[in-house]
DNA sequence: TCCAAAAGCTCTAAAGACTAGAGCATTTAA
DNA sequence: TTAAATGCTCTAGTCTTTAGAGCTTTTGGA
């Protein structure tokens, strides 16, 4: 016998929110799913692991529409290989120029907890490096 | 004489749409400028200063209520640094985990798009990778 | 088996941070 | 001087959630 989901358990088990669900549903990220007598949603394993992908996704920074790329990569394995490629590289660009984004981000607080030694905002220079573009140790 | 801006001219300047600008001014997160007889808003060198910053900020991640405070403190030098120290290492340790986060998916992604180079079809490991935290090569 | 509590249902509305459009007024530059 | 560009306010929409009201279904213990 298979084991089924409710929301409520699902929502623990990917830690999202209930409602988020049935807002994923509605937004047609999340196939529909079985319901009981009742009417109450029971999910399977697989939306778990899609549901556990998308909270994944979203918390790396991912748009809903790259999401959606990827379930459609994901659910064609065979497509060919061309618009794989392609889909891939768009997103492998997006992740590396997310990722360059955040290391100048990291700079750039790094240098202001240095030179924020615990003095009063008068010598603080977060106001000044968040003023001034030209401080910044990296460019974005 | 001093040189003001339109809120075009400002818009231009840090990059910040017109209606945004509006935007912040309405939630006082910028000063309300003086107008032109005819009603028309004209900035002075240091709102284009404040916005620059906030824009920056924004870029960078901060929240607005975040923004807030570095402003509330900016008009209370005086006052001890720690609380805006605070924002910043939150932010950090927050950017730093997703770096590493982002970076895994860019292994995964580059193995996926290798796999593409000799014409066969990619076994697609994406979905793989982002539901389930132990194929993860780094911690988050 | 029965019943209260927990969990689920739909629907509406709000939050945060913008963004767009309608319809009109003011500035600017040829 | 006059047409184009820009600005004004106000309303309403976007996106991704999240919360609450009011009702129904499930579940677990007596």
């Amino acid at each position: 016998m298979v084991k089924e989901y409710s929301i409520g358990q699902l929502s623990k088990l990917c830690d999202v929110k209930v409602p988020t669900i049935r807002y994923y549903e509605e937004i047609e990220l999340l196939d529909p799913p079985g319901r009981t007598a009742g009417g109450q949603r029971r999910y399977p394993q697989a939306a778990r692991d899609r549901l556990s992908m998308i909270a994944h996704a979203r918390d790396l920074g991912f748009s809903i529409d790259s999401i959606r790329e990827f379930i459609r990569m994901a659910d064609h394995p065979s497509a060919p290989c061309e618009d794989l490629d392609l889909i891939a590289e768009k997103h492998l660009s997006d992740v590396r120029k997310r990722i360059k984004q955040l290391q100048a981000l990291e700079t750039e607080l790094t240098a202001m907890l240095k030179s924020c030694d615990h003095g009063s905002v008068a010598e603080c220079r977060i106001l000044t490096v968040l003023s001034d573009h030209d401080q910044c140790k990296t460019q974005h």
